[in-house]
RNA sequence: GCCCGAGUGGUGGAAUGGUAGACACGACGGAUUCAAAAUCCGUUGCCGCAAGGCGUGCCGGUUCAAGUCCGGCCUCGGGUACCA
């Protein structure tokens, strides 16, 4: 009997798929159009199972797609400017271009043994000044339309390499090579004027009915809408300038209970006092230690420093409160400044336990509650609360009543305004790095910053130094160094100038990628009639990792876009689909060095020993040492090896399940390995079968083998069905196609709704029942070939070679989706079980259309029930119709 | 710290508020084989000889009925604006 042999079946019908050129998509009038977009890879070298999963995906959706009368587009490109090529020439020389191209080529040859149908000649990468120049051209645009502008922002600063870090490049608030503390430092950025469209950003979210309700929530919590009071403290004994100090609050309603002003070390007043003052300079510059990512500042212990400045309450002018500056509070939001309130803020809480500052409630539990309170009192806002010190009205109500109540008090009497204020931030774009788009402006002595004229883009990255290779071990922006690169005559004035050396955030590149594939050769950075034909991605897919930044940019860069006239109107929203898939896990295999740190070890390297239910971790190498792989040894031999690990787990290996791949931690399985075991098809069943896709999935080993026999498995079927006589009757036809008709649409529910795991589940159960199948030769045909066009969309080399070997025309990429017969869907009779109180005693075969009234007697005839009632009188019966009886007594 | 998720047998997981554990791995038993591999058939949540009892991270609630809904925790994961 033949075997199934995937290498020589796929590479057959990749073939066939390339000769025909099946996958090009070309805008067509007769057919609906369906844009399917993976989040596209940044290119490492290496595929990992991530990628698998994300583009196999894609893929089912895609070939789904084009079986349901589709014309797809589904396109690839790379992710490819960014800090690990700079890191890559740092660590061992070479160029980032050379490393960043050659690693494309190298994934790209992984990528095509798994068979994708993707349309290769739209293929991009962001570092080529084909996609960056059209980039810049953008720019110029927004910077024209008033998208972009230039301002101050911190940075983490080095001081020991005199470099700008990135927040991934602070470890512990030290640089990672100086291993310097790492200082906060202002440096003019440009930025997008993200938060202008803040408002729509926040509200078009509502329209994402195919989105996940989670990354909805998260976007609306980043965008942070809220509704405050900002008013302003009269100051006592401050310097000139200062005689106010401007604050915002969410909770007016808890002024009364203020007992400290806090402002930023970098808001005005603090900088002003820090000139003359030295403790406060000591102050100031121990808060700016640290990174500056917001999980850094927030989790840093709060300090604060008593200025000595006090302010008047607004609404008690002899009460004084101390102003401090603080740590924590941020110069970005707000007004930089705030009042505590420590009684209803756990941080407040915090902060006035250790600086000894009044803790005075304005709310409380009940009307005789205790007002000292031992921790800081938050209920929910839509609790309602006693009011000891509220504004006016009722002293009974919600934290939300009582807001509304103090903004209009407060606007009453004079003291500040109601105002709407957003979290989002706006987007800072500058980058001192080298392998990233340079930013296309020009910087003029006489004419302050121009832009580049468009017929001078793309404003290329220099390769090298002019006559020598730029030295990347270097830390700082090469570009800095380059001795005529800068050197550019102002486009405004045409006298001597300088050409901006920051290039744009990677996030930029990623903004719009989708909708240059619409037209990935274009020397416009879109062209009308493709982006009006193709857009909106209908089904974009990628990691949940994504779900804030990648996504809100990409969101502003479509009205970006339709501002400047890139894009449609109808592409306000770019993705109309949004799927989030989960990781790819792999255990860690560690062993610990003398100091107890952890020694790392690749998954061939460790070999799990079982015994029963037991199992252990060992070395192989020390496996071998033992003797442990001799011929000769026989299984109590082993077993008490094994056990051995046991008794002496120092010498066992330790298994951190579920970890993200990491090539440090040595626990990233390569595809390749895989596929060329198994084929790409068993690859692919794989990563779809056993985990749903939004969450993580742990990679085994031994899945991939109980996946390759599966494959196995449906192909000698069909090889079995080849061989059958063709005329002979055969039994149980009906059953068969009644199966078959089930799968149809439990396979299509599946892939509607990117439930893959249970659609691979029920074709498990399909190929059982067909392999078991005594039907006739003609059912049995029809059944194997409906299998394959199910499958085609997961396996689809496996797929086409069924259908050519049961002699079908064509291929089965262009096959119609089998329709399941709704007639064939329905059961006549069912099972229902019965419960008594809520726990299952019995179940019944009852046809499907019998009354209720009839099921109910047989229910409660049934000897299981009669029994456990034990003559008690049953109070109430509840049938639910097709599903249970639930017997109440 | 803050925001968002997840937690179900030895394992991955299934289950529009309606029989918890589909499907698969592993384990065990059997067939086939000189033997093995491969393949095929069967058993398999836990306790119990059985009857039965217990079971979806923990505590409480709503409901005739809760893995699913609500409240409070715990643990793990993602994000936290310069990793992509």
């Amino acid at each position: 009997m033949p075997r199934y042999t995937p290498a020589e079946i796929e590479a057959r019908w990749q073939q066939a798929w390339e000769e025909s050129d099946v996958f090009k998509a070309v805008r067509s009038a007769d057919k609906p159009k369906y844009y399917v977009l993976e989040m596209f890879p940044y290119p490492s070298g290496r595929i990992h199972m991530g990628h698998v999963r994300n583009y196999t995906m894609g893929d089912v959706i895609a070939r789904y797609k084009m079986a349901t009368g589709h014309n797809v587009l589904h396109p690839m490109g790379w992710d490819a400017f960014g800090m690990p090529a700079e890191n890559a020439a740092m660590a061992s020389g070479g160029h980032p271009a050379d490393w960043t191209y050659n690693n494309i080529r190298d994934m790209k040859a992984q990528m095509k043994p798994l068979g994708l149908s993707i349309d290769w000649s739209r293929e991009l990468a962001t570092c080529h000044p084909g996609y960056y120049g059209q980039q810049q051209a953008l720019f110029l645009d927004f910077l024209e339309a008033g998208l972009v502008y230039r301002k101050n922002a911190v940075v983490n600063w080095d001081p020991v390499d005199m470099t700008v870090l990135a927040n991934e490049q602070v470890e512990n608030g030290r640089g990672w090579r100086s291993g310097a503390l790492v200082e906060r430092r202002e440096l003019t950025q440009w930025f997008f004027k993200i938060s202008d469209q803040s408002e729509d950003l926040l509200a078009a979210l509502d329209g994402l009915d195919n989105w996940p309700a989670k990354v909805k929530l998260m976007q609306a919590n980043w965008i942070g809408k809220s509704r405050g009071l900002q008013f302003a403290f009269s100051t006592v004994d401050a310097p000139d300038g200062h005689d106010k100090i401007e604050v915002y609050t969410t909770r007016p309603d808890t002024l009364l209970g203020a007992s400290f002003v806090g402002i930023s070390p970098d808001h005005p007043l603090a900088k002003l006092l820090e000139r003359d003052n030295d403790d406060v300079a000591a102050f100031n510059a121990e808060c700016r230690k640290g990174g500056t990512t917001e999980e850094a500042i927030e989790t840093a212990e709060k300090l604060g420093f008593d200025t000595g400045i006090r302010v008047r309450h607004p609404f008690d002018t002899s009460h004084e409160l101390p102003v401090y500056i603080a740590n924590f509070i941020l110069m970005d939001y707000g007004t930089g400044a705030i009042f505590g309130c420590p009684a209803h803020d756990e941080r407040d809480f915090e902060f006035a336990t250790k600086y000894e500052l009044p803790i005075i409630s304005t709310y409380l539990p009940s009307e005789d509650a205790d007002e000292t309170l031992a921790e800081a009192y938050v209920p929910a806002k839509t609790d309602k609360v006693f009011y000891n010190r509220g504004f006016a009205g009722d002293q009974w109500q919600t934290g939300n009543e009582a807001i509304d109540a103090a903004i209009a008090f407060c606007e009453e009497n004079g003291v500040g305004q109601g105002v709407t204020k957003f979290r989002l931030r706006d987007w800072g774009l500058s980058r001192q790095r080298y392998w990233g788009c340079p930013i296309p402006v020009v910087h003029c002595d006489d004419c302050g910053v121009v832009p580049e004229k468009k017929e001078n883009l793309p404003v290329e990255l220099p390769y090298d130094n002019g006559n020598a290779p730029f030295d990347f071990s270097v830390p700082g922006n090469p570009l800095e160094r380059h001795p005529t690169w800068r050197d550019v005559p102002c486009p405004a004035c045409g006298k001597p100038a300088k050409r901006e050396t920051d290039t744009m955030d990677t996030f930029v590149d990623s903004s719009w990628y989708y909708a240059r594939f619409t037209a990935p050769r274009a020397d416009t950075p879109t062209v009308a009639e493709e982006a009006a034909y193709w857009m909106n991605v209908d089904q974009y897919i990628g990691g949940i990792e994504h779900a804030i930044l990648h996504l809100l940019y990409a969101r502003f860069f479509a009205r970006a876009m339709e501002i400047t006239g890139h894009l449609p109107k109808s592409a306000h929203e770019p993705f109309d689909a949004l799927f989030t898939q989960g990781m790819v896990t792999h255990a860690i295999y560690q062993t610990r060095d003398d100091n107890g740190r952890p020694i790392y070890h690749y998954p061939n390297d460790v070999e799990k020993l079982s015994w029963g239910d037991d199992s252990v971790y060992a070395l192989k190498a020390d496996l071998e040492q033992k003797g442990y792989y001799k011929e000769d040894q026989d299984e109590a031999f082993r077993n008490s090896i094994a056990k051995s690990y046991v008794n002496f787990p120092e010498v066992a290996v330790e298994v951190v399940p579920s970890a993200k791949m990491s090539k440090s931690k040595n626990n990233v399985v390569d595809p390749l390995n895989i596929i060329s075991n198994y084929g790409a098809d068993t690859a692919r069943w794989f990563v779809l079968s056993d985990s749903p896709p939004e969450r993580d999935v742990e990679w085994t080993a031994s899945g991939a083998e109980a996946a390759f026999k599966h494959l196995s498995r449906v192909w000698n079927i069909c090889d079995r069905i080849g061989e059958m006589d063709r005329e002979a009757a055969g039994q149980g036809d009906e059953d068969l196609l009644k199966a078959m008709h089930k799968t149809i649409h439990d396979v299509t529910m599946g892939v509607e709704s990117f439930g893959f795991n249970a659609a691979i589940a029920k074709l498990y159960a399909f190929t059982a029942t067909l392999q078991k199948s005594k039907a006739g030769y003609k059912a049995q045909r029809e059944a194997i070939m409906t299998l394959a066009q199910l499958m085609s969309p997961m396996t689809p080399h496996l797929a086409e070679d069924i259908w050519a070997h049961q002699g079908a025309e064509g291929l089965i990429v262009h096959a119609p989706w089998p329709k399941a017969d709704e007639a064939m869907l329905v059961d006549d009779t069912i099972t229902m079980p019965i419960q008594v109180n809520g726990k299952r005693r019995a179940e019944i075969q009852v046809p499907a259309d019998m009354t209720k009234e009839e099921v109910e007697k047989l229910a409660l005839a049934h000897e299981a029930v009669v029994r456990t009632l034990a003559g008690a009188e049953p109070k109430k019966v509840i049938v639910v119709p097709g599903k249970i009886v639930n017997v109440v007594a």
